[in-house]
DNA sequence: CCTCTTGGATGACAGCTGTCAACGATGTGA
DNA sequence: TCACATCGTTGACAGCTGTCATCCAAGAGG
């Protein structure tokens, strides 16, 4: 059900290119993260068990791919955040980064013109 | 350092008004979450160690208060979930509310008004 | 055919979380 | 003063997480 942290970082390498053989999510994962091959190794198996990944048989090994869009899983998480924290509606984030002084210009900008597209 | 979801629940209460004593507290939260009173305790008590509520000794018991403002909870769980999944910036989480269709009416009219009075 | 490598499965373990019950000190009322 | 109620502290425990090492089967190379 639940991708936990550090299992999300094997889904965006997953996301970002698949089908990939574990040996190359290694080649993603292990440096940036610090993670040596075992851990990587048993958040595949997680996941796997989840079924967030599938796996097809490739030779003598696996090609892995997401089972679950990010698209479905960043909704969910942002959802759940807003639900949490905002009563579920968007305004009161967008006016709490206000507030807080944590939008600049540009961001400032690109909503506006995000919100005109939107209202069109 | 970090506040879990359910010691979340336990702050909301303080954060609606404080101080409280546990027996306030529980009143708060133990009906809508299904909780029993050793639950709260020991929410209660894990808050305390991680300074994340204070307390004031009041007769035989204590008057709790939050350490830790709303604002800044709301704006580093916020600011977490921008960094993890939208590149730390605000537009594409809208723009991923749009096109996911999760915007009402309603909504786009907030944040239209909302950026407006921002970028004046 | 035998050995070396590689990839997946498993076991391990500490720390955090959610959940609750039991204990102990300290007031309260009879 | 003595039993009773109350509140905070502890212990308990299962499930999830992050992290790693070890084991085993199956190919690959000689």
């Amino acid at each position: 059900m639940k991708i936990s942290s550090a299992e999300s970082v094997v889904m965006e390498a997953l996301w970002r290119r698949s089908p990939l053989t574990s040996e190359a999510i290694m080649a993603e994962v292990c440096e940036p993260q610090g993670w040596t091959e075992g851990t990587v190794k048993v958040l595949i198996s997680r996941l796997l068990k989840k079924k967030a990944v599938g796996a097809v048989a490739e030779g003598r090994r696996y090609l892995y791919s997401p089972l679950v869009s990010r698209q479905a899983y960043v909704g969910s998480e942002s959802q759940g955040l807003l639900d949490r924290l905002f009563d579920g509606r968007l305004a009161p984030l967008v006016a709490h980064f206000s507030d807080s002084d944590k939008l600049s210009p540009q961001d400032v900008a690109e909503l506006k013109a995000l919100i005109e597209k939107i209202g069109k």
